[in-house]
DNA sequence: TTTTTTTAATTAACCGTTTAATTTAGCTAA
DNA sequence: TTAGCTAAATTAAACGGTTAATTAAAAAAA
C-alpha cells in the first residue's frame, strides 16, 4: 500500500505549513481566498484524502457505531442490520458489524474491541445464553451510549427497542382460541431469555383468559433454530400430545416443526393451525405459517439507531426504557394472499 | 461519555512515564517483572482499555476492512456478509459495513469514506448500474487491496470471487433441454452487469448446443428484484410467448414471475419448469423453484475475505484473477426433497 | 580498581490532524 | 507619529500511543 498524501505534503509543495493547509481545506477565515484556492487545487491534484484516524484522535469523534448481533445470515437479523445501516448512514455514521454467534464470550470480546476502537455507541442484541453482565455494568459506568434491540437485558439502565412479545403472543394465541382451537402446543424459547419468557407468558395469559389451564406438558423449551423446532415437535409426539394448533417461538422453529410433521404424518399440516413469530421474507409465496406475527426488522433497527444517535449527539440520558415497535398479525389464506388480522373484528 | 483512562493516568498513579506503562503492558523486556505486575494491576483496577485509534496512527494498521454491498436485507447478501465477517474475525479483523443500495454514487462515497477511515482493504460487490471506474483506478494506483465478489468490474487489475455464472447457466439450461423443454424463456439481468451478461450467455450457448436458435423475443432484460420478475413475466404474456420453461436470473425475479403466473393462470405453475439462480434460505420447505443453482454465499464471502487478507498481510500482488467458487445444481421434487442433480447421469 | 556490560528506566520524536497562542506586516484612526 | 487593529500566516501544544535514542545506576569483567 502506497503512502498516502498528508497535509504536510501539500504544505511543502506550496511553501506553507500544515496548519495553514488544514485551515484552508476547512475554509477557516484565517486563510486568504487566493491561498485556499491554490491549496484545494493541489489537494485534489495529488489526491489528498483526510486521515480520519488522525482527525478522530483530536476530536474524539469517530462517527462510528458498533453493532453486535447473534446471527447475520437470517432474514430478521439482516433486516435489522439494514435498518440500522440506513439510518446511521443518513446521519453520517458508519457501522462496525460484529457477530456473536450466540456466544456470550464472543459477545463480550466484540464489545471490548468496539470500545477500544472508540465507537461512539453500541447497538446490541444479546445472545441467548448471555448471563454475565459485568461488561454492561462497565459500559454504563463509562457512560458509553448503548441501546439494546430485539433481545435485551432488563434493569441495566439502557434503553431497549423491542416488539411487545407478550402482548402480541397473547393476541395471536387469543385469535387462535376464538377461531376454535383448544389444544394449543407451544415450542418455546428458553425462559431466561426475554423473547422466550415473554412469548410464553402471552401464550399462557391468552389460555387462562379463555378459561383454559396451561398444560406444562404441551410446552417444550428450546433453542430458536430449525433443528430445535424439529426436535421439539418430535418430543411432543413422544409425549403423545394431541393438538389442534402449534405456536412456535420463531419462524425457523416453525419450519423445523413443519418438516417434522411432514415426516410423521403430512395430514397434520392441514389439521394443525400454525402460528409463529417472524417472517421468512417470502410472504405471499408459501401458505406457511398460516398465522404469523410480523417482526418489523427494519423498523426496529431504525428506531434503535435513532435512539442511540440522539443519545450520542444530544447527550440525552438513557432511561432504562422499553420502546415498543408495533407488530402486525398476518394470516396467509389458501390463495396465498396475506392479510392483516383485525382483532377488533375477531 | 466519561473520559477514558490513558497510559498517562496509570503513569501518574505509579510515578512512572507513559512509555514505561506502554512497555509494561506489552511485556517489553525493558521493564522489570515487579513493575509489570504493579502496572497491570493498576491498569485493570481503573479499567484501562487501549485506544486503538491512537495505536493505529503510529502503526498505520487498523485491523479493519471495508465492505460495500448493494443490499443487505436479502438472503444471499446476508450469507456473504456472514462469511466475510466470520473469516475476517478469525484473523483478527473487524468489518465496516456499508450498503450502496444499487446506487453507484453512494458506492463511490462509501469507498471514499472507508479509505479515509484507513481500512486496510476493501471488499466490494458493485451495484448494477456502476459504470464509472475512476475511483477504482485511484484505488489501484494507491495500491489499496481490493477484492470484488459476486459482481465485479473486469480488467481493472483486481481479483474477483464469483461463481461461474456462464458455466452454471449453461449446464442448468442444458439439463432443462435434456428433460424435454424446448421453449425456454429468460428473465435476464442487464447486459452491462456481469451476472446478467454471463447467465444469458450460458443460456444461449446451451440452446445453440442443442440446436435451438435463441429467440430474442423470449428474453426480457431487467432488474434483479421481485418487481422486475413480475413485470417481466407480464411482458412475456403481452408478447404472446409460449414457453415450457422459464429461467430467471435471480431468485427474487423468479418469485415475481411466480406471483404473476398465479395471477394470470395458476395452471402454468405446473406446466412451466422453473429455474433460477439463488436460494431462498427455505430449502426443502417450498417446491419452488423446481430447479435452482445454489449460490454458496458464505463460501464466496469467506474466499473473498481470504484473498483480501492474504493481500493485506502477505503483500501478495493482485492478479486480475477470477476465482470461481463452485455451485451446485439442485432439484426440488414433489416430496419437497432437495437433491443435487448429477450432470454426468442426465 | 577501572572499564565494560546489563538492567530499568527516561527523554525525544513521531504518526496526521486540530485548536490555541503568537508573530509579522500592513492599515487605520487618534 | 504612534498606538491599536486586522489579515494571514506561523509556532506550540495536544490527542494517545509507539519506537528510537539516551541516561543512570548496578553488576560483571578486565
Amino acid at each position: 500500500m502506497k503512502k498516502r498524501a498528508t497535509l504536510n505534503d501539500i504544505a511543502q509543495r506550496l511553501n506553507l505549513t500544515k496548519v495553514s493547509i488544514s485551515k484552508a481545506l476547512r475554509d477557516h477565515p484565517d486563510i486568504s481566498e487566493a491561498t485556499k484556492k491554490r491549496v484545494k487545487e493541489v489537494a485534489s491534484e495529488i489526491g489528498y484524502r483526510p486521515n480520519l484516524i488522525a482527525r478522530s484522535l483530536t476530536s474524539s469523534k469517530t462517527q462510528t457505531i458498533g453493532v453486535v448481533v447473534p446471527k447475520i445470515a437470517h432474514s430478521f437479523s439482516a433486516q435489522v442490520v439494514a435498518g440500522i445501516q440506513r439510518y446511521a448512514n443518513s446521519r453520517g455514521f458508519v457501522i462496525v458489524l460484529t457477530v456473536s454467534d450466540e456466544n456470550p464470550e464472543l459477545e463480550r470480546k466484540h464489545i471490548e474491541s468496539l470500545v477500544s476502537m472508540q465507537v461512539e455507541g453500541l447497538l446490541v442484541s444479546v445472545s441467548m445464553a448471555t448471563r454475565e453482565t459485568e461488561i454492561y455494568n462497565w459500559i454504563r459506568e463509562m457512560q458509553i451510549p448503548l441501546v439494546f434491540f430485539d433481545r435485551y437485558i432488563p434493569d441495566l439502565g439502557f434503553n431497549s427497542v423491542v416488539i411487545d412479545d407478550r402482548g402480541a403472543a397473547k393476541e395471536a394465541v387469543g385469535h387462535l382460541i376464538k377461531s376454535g382451537c383448544r389444544k394449543i402446543a407451544h415450542l418455546a424459547g428458553y425462559n431466561h431469555v426475554s423473547i422466550g419468557r415473554q412469548r410464553r407468558q402471552g401464550y399462557e395469559e391468552a389460555l387462562r383468559e379463555h378459561g383454559i389451564e396451561p398444560d406444562p406438558r404441551m410446552v417444550i423449551e428450546g433453542d430458536v433454530g430449525e433443528d430445535s423446532g424439529y426436535r421439539g415437535f418430535k418430543e411432543l409426539q413422544a409425549r403423545n400430545i394431541e393438538m389442534d394448533a402449534l405456536f412456535s417461538v420463531t419462524f425457523p422453529v416453525g419450519l423445523g416443526s413443519y418438516v417434522a410433521m411432514r415426516e410423521t404424518d403430512p395430514s397434520m399440516i392441514d389439521r394443525i393451525e400454525m402460528l409463529a413469530f417472524g417472517d421468512s421474507g417470502i410472504r405471499g409465496i408459501v401458505p406457511y405459517p398460516h398465522f404469523y406475527v410480523e417482526q418489523p426488522g427494519k423498523e426496529i433497527g431504525r428506531k434503535a439507531a435513532e435512539l442511540l444517535l440522539d443519545e450520542i449527539e444530544g447527550s440525552v440520558k438513557p432511561e432504562n426504557q422499553l420502546v415498543y415497535v408495533p407488530t402486525r398479525f398476518l394470516e396467509t389464506n389458501s390463495d396465498f394472499q396475506v392479510t392483516e388480522v383485525d382483532f377488533n373484528k375477531s
